[in-house]
DNA sequence: CTATATTTGTGTTTCGATACACCAATATCG
DNA sequence: CGATATTGGTGTATCGAAACACAAATATAG
């Protein structure tokens, strides 16, 4: 245990004042001799001084942190997200602070003011939540939010930013894709209808049969969340149990739209317990595109989110607002989705 | 934007002086009048003051954070990993600061450096690299590090604690597995051996086919790395590839042992890519029993690591570290894995 | 050779909370 | 009733770095 070396140790060994190691230290070294800045140099480099960010923080009142809420990192599609975030937040000097909600507003609340009292003032929500009045005290307080995958919505009375993928065009893609290829009972797995993305792509689902002309049949949405909370497991074990009930119809579906990658990998497994195969006695369509996509059997066919795309533009909005460089309205970006047709549909013609 | 709320501004309030309001804050309430104590709680309600922690820990020295360090979290195992520790570190009031370190002992003393520049002094390390001196620096000073799936190695000279699983004992039960089933030609694939659990799981491998008496084919063992770098999809594409080498051979392997479950999903796809089935033409095991090992098609035979009691005990030791409650030798926990045997293997009799 | 600029740093205060010595007011006791 | 405890707080210095006004040393001008 070696006491902590301060700038203190740095200027009584270069020679100079604590102040003009400050100056070096945030780039004022235009009135410097070049001398005094080599000693400084030596100095530092010699004592492997690095400055104590929290003394920094408390004088300046910023924080390179911004904040990144998930549902869970768990879910290999927020891991996925949360790794992109951090390297573009490290491109731009950024650290990030990760937290997961489990989708709950309060636990949400609780760790944005956490992250709050550490001085963060950006953060990037992923839970695509309905309501955001949990944060709308912070907000009020100067907290700058960018709402990842989650469209602005009209009832939303907050200055908040906002990042996503069409989200109804991503359910009508997939929809689309399987109404040509013939099939005419699809059915939808979801699980708990609390997000402003699961609503979007519902919506889309239902927009694309209409326009076909295809009666909305509620029997083939298949909603339920699991009783014991949330789990790594939710995403597959409920597009399972989905698929197993949609599957065990009388007059089953013959394509199943999953909410996401995850559904669809657990609505597989659950095709498979009733005996059923994919693609030949049903289709099933995902959305996301994450790495498994590609790898599971059959290739599963889904709609890509561009998420280096997203989860960049994200990091750059919540840092121009950081940095005051934007004070405006609030930005809505939203990006267009693209189907990925791959082996787990089939023509039911 | 609304100014801070601070101690001073509570104080004020109620009527006391900012020391009060702190000694209330840290619990020293028993010399203090009953309605003093509520007249500062009342104004701390008011006002919805919450402590500035960046200086508090400027203060005190002490800030509630672990590091947590893998090389990537958009890798299922360590989603699943860090949110097992996130959930643990907040039972006990700490935070977790994530990074990912690609396994790069560079990007991993950057990573390390920064942390503790933020006053961070425990962190937990997953990534098994076979050295740890690139953080030897900052153990001197005084850093607190939990190596996580990665055995204590006589080589190392820092008093690192370690949780592990018996890497070499999983291996082991994979092999034995298949040989008992009638396998002798058995592939292992894996990624760049730059990893103490990576050896030791082919120590394992070796080691159980030397009992049973077969000679080591090193034709057997393909180990490879991406050449464009590291990404979400390196275990699964690494495996793929690594299966269609050894399967293309002429006298191809009956089953492969992959380093983890992510290179057997990626061997399912290799085999396929040769039209081969799992497990009639080849047995598959994996290593981790993440989420996906049942559900994917056939359900993974794998070895699971006890996660959740690896990462409580991970946290418990950190936490007794940080907070100087253990001061002697290193500790070395090693917990015992198990065999999960589903359905990608089956006999070669 | 004095007056004014310019260069090159420095002293002091501040950020917000905490630790700790210390003080005022009241209670207790012989 | 004066001396001593006890109760219930408070004043002040401090953590490490940064901001900013200001000062010493040197250069330049007239």
């Amino acid at each position: 245990m070696v006491a902590e070396i301060t700038i203190q140790d740095v200027a009584r060994r270069a020679g100079v004042s604590p102040s003009t190691v400050s100056n070096l230290l945030n780039g004022r070294t235009e009135r410097m001799r070049p001398e005094t800045l080599e000693r400084v140099q030596r100095a530092i480099a010699q004592l492997g001084y690095s400055p104590n960010r929290t003394a920094r923080h408390l004088k300046t009142g910023r924080v390179e942190m911004i904040g990144v809420i998930v549902p869970s990192v768990a879910n290999p599609f927020y891991g996925a997200f949360a790794s992109h975030v951090e390297r573009a937040a490290l491109k731009a000097g950024y650290q990030i602070l990760l937290g997961n909600s489990e989708r709950d507003p309060e636990r949400e609340r609780r760790y944005a003011e956490e992250l709050w009292s550490h001085g963060i003032r950006g953060m990037i929500f992923g839970s695509s939540l309905l309501a955001l009045t949990h944060l709308a005290n912070l907000v009020e307080h100067g907290l700058s939010i960018v709402a990842f995958d989650r469209q602005a919505q009209a009832a939303d009375a907050l200055p908040i930013d906002s990042v996503s993928v069409d989200n109804v065009l991503a359910a009508r893609l997939a929809t689309d894709h399987l109404l040509k290829l013939g099939h005419r009972r699809i059915g939808f797995v979801t699980g708990p209808l609390r997000t402003v993305n699961r609503l979007n792509r519902l919506e889309g689902y239902e927009h694309a049969l209409r326009e076909f002309g295809i009666a909305l049949d509620r029997e083939l949405i298949w909603e339920k969340s699991l009783d014991q909370g949330f789990g790594d497991t939710e995403g597959v074990e409920l597009g399972r149990c989905g698929a197993r009930e949609l599957l065990g119809k009388p007059n089953r579906p013959t394509a199943l739209i999953a909410i996401n990658d995850m559904y669809a990998f657990g609505a597989y497994a659950g095709a498979r317990d009733l005996g059923l195969r994919v693609p030949t006695d049903v289709s099933v369509v995902g959305i996301d595109d994450g790495v498994l996509a590609e790898v599971v059997d059959p290739p599963l066919t889904t709609v890509r989110q561009p998420l280096c795309e997203m989860t960049q533009a994200a990091v750059d909005i919540i840092i121009r607002r950081i940095e005051g460089k934007t004070n405006g309205a609030p930005q809505h970006l939203t990006m267009k989705p693209e189907l990925i047709v791959r082996k787990s549909t089939t023509s039911n013609l």
